[in-house]
DNA sequence: ATGGCATAATTGTTATGA
């Protein structure tokens, strides 16, 4: 089973290349953020014609998720499911083929200290808090946790440090997401390797490979021996109007 | 010290991203 997340920076702007993309690289499973649509916008008839189930929570300009898969998706939640107030739509989850998917958005933070950072670490403590109750041993938490989680995956991590995505407290709470009993697909399979999935759109940054790691997909439960592989879809990267994420994939055996 | 570039809301400019 193959399992992709992409932050796809507005679902309508991309659909050009979302379409072709689903017809040539058939994942079962994409978890997409930043979809930038409500619910009435989303393109569930196109999608059910490329062979994809899709469940969504969306909202108008900003935010937004979505899960797209090939088996049909039973159990879904949206949002954390706890007692506080969720007014961005950051987080979505559902069932498919037995699997436990969730796709979420994690905070960008803005500045460290900044009120967006304390929701940031609050959002992080709440993701932990809700898969800490999850049941369903085999789980695959996939998305923009907009935290790169080690010096590794950072270009230049002398001019990252301290800042926001690269701090000890994000790390820290994403890590203690990880100790809940998840792996970090594509570390553990490339434990040295010079990958990442965002660069951003200024200063030539993505030619010059000037990226961060921010995007993950973490398996827990017997997913954890059952990987076959992972990597970043660089290719999606390139041409023309890309997102400023490229798709990461990781595969397991049935 | 800051912007660069991109997107969505709108039509001139702002909010947000990472």
């Amino acid at each position: 089973m193959k399992v992709v997340s992409w932050n796809i920076n507005s679902l309508r702007k991309r659909q050009d290349r979302l379409f072709p993309w689903l017809e040539a690289t058939k994942p079962d499973v994409v978890c997409l953020q930043e979809t930038k649509c409500t619910d009435e916008q989303f393109p569930v008839l196109a999608l059910q014609a490329a062979g994809y189930h899709a469940v969504y929570h969306g909202e108008k300009s900003y935010n937004g998720v979505a899960i797209l898969s090939k088996s049909a998706p039973v159990d879904v939640v949206i949002s954390l499911g706890d007692k506080e107030p969720d007014s961005q739509t950051r987080a979505i989850a559902a069932t498919i083929d037995g699997i436990r998917v969730y796709s979420v958005y994690v905070p960008n933070g803005q500045a460290i200290g900044s009120a967006a950072y304390q929701y940031k670490l609050r959002w992080l403590a709440r993701l932990r808090d809700r898969l800490a109750l999850e049941k369903t041993a085999d789980t695959i938490v996939a998305g923009d946790f907009n935290v790169a989680p080690g010096d590794i995956d950072v270009h230049d991590p002398d001019l990252w440090r301290g800042a926001i995505m690269c701090s000890d407290e994000e790390r820290a709470a994403v890590k203690c997401i990880a100790d809940l009993g998840f792996s970090d697909t594509l570390r553990q399979l490339h434990p040295d390797a010079r990958l990442f999935s965002w660069w951003d759109y200024r200063m030539l940054a993505f030619p010059k490979d000037r990226g961060l790691r921010i995007d993950l997909i973490l398996a827990g439960g017997d997913l954890m021996n059952r990987w076959s592989g992972a990597g970043v879809d660089r290719e999606m990267r390139k041409g023309k109007d890309p997102s400023d994420h490229a798709p990461i994939w990781a595969e397991f055996n049935r």
